[in-house]
DNA sequence: ATATTTGTACGAAGAAATTCGTATAACTTT
DNA sequence: AAAGTTATACGAATTTCTTCGTACAAATAT
């Protein structure tokens, strides 16, 4: 299994992540919110989808219905692992510090990561 | 202007961010410690990559020379946005846990993450 | 000067991802 | 029960990315 979701798989896993378990229709008209493409390619997207094993789904009603078999952890990290390998010269750090960099996080979110940082550090 | 290089090419800027200016011999022979493709596959890309205004040449001399015109911090930046809103549903502060969870980094790198959160801390 | 090597140009094949049209079956409405 | 609506299936066109072969020009070596 290879499991590396495409650019326009990912917008589809996005929905059912969020959703739990959709329909066709329902990922397409969350989709349409934003995009513009026909009801036969998110469903023929699905359906590849599913060949491929990125979900599974329930055929016992007319309409099927689909659930993610990756995790949105999953494939976090699998992003994380491709963009560190690619443009961050393997350095997560520097990772951290390009996305906070440019973010501007509030005190909130700086202080958690520091929390973070201080139990990560006394677990090793 | 779009600057959204794919996989191909980004393997290509690695090796032109580290040396600064390359021939496309210089980029495929480091190309080759790691993939095996042929030496016309790289030319044809570094020229598409000039088509499309992600690298620069200096054709005076017989062997042209290739720069940059993307800098690493844009590409890196271009990337984190993508997974961001793709897979980290937009948090920041997500990405950079999840980041630093699973990839065990050193001492020495929670220690330049430290150092920045206090700089960037006491900028605001 | 001729042959070999080293380079660019470029068309086109191949592969992967995306999009859509048409067929057809199953419900729903009238 | 006929017409309209809402589904899936699936072939095929399109687009984007990748790979490579061949042609040919320039430099180098014999």
């Amino acid at each position: 299994m290879d499991l590396k979701p495409t650019e326009s798989e990912l917008e589809i896993l996005q929905v059912i992540w969020k959703k739990g378990q959709c329909s066709v229709r329902d990922v397409h008209e969350e989709l349409a919110k934003n995009k513009d493409a026909g009801y036969t390619t998110t469903l023929k997207l699905m359906q590849i989808m599913h060949e491929k094993g990125l979900v599974e789904r329930d055929t016992a009603a007319k309409t099927h219905l689909y659930k993610a078999l990756i995790s949105r952890e999953q494939a976090q990290q699998g992003a994380l692992d491709k963009i560190i390998s690619t443009v961050f010269k393997g350095s997560t750090s520097d990772l951290v510090i390009q996305a906070l960099g440019q973010h501007r996080a509030s005190k909130d979110e700086i202080d958690a990561i520091k929390n973070f940082l201080d139990q990560f550090e006394k677990r090793d």
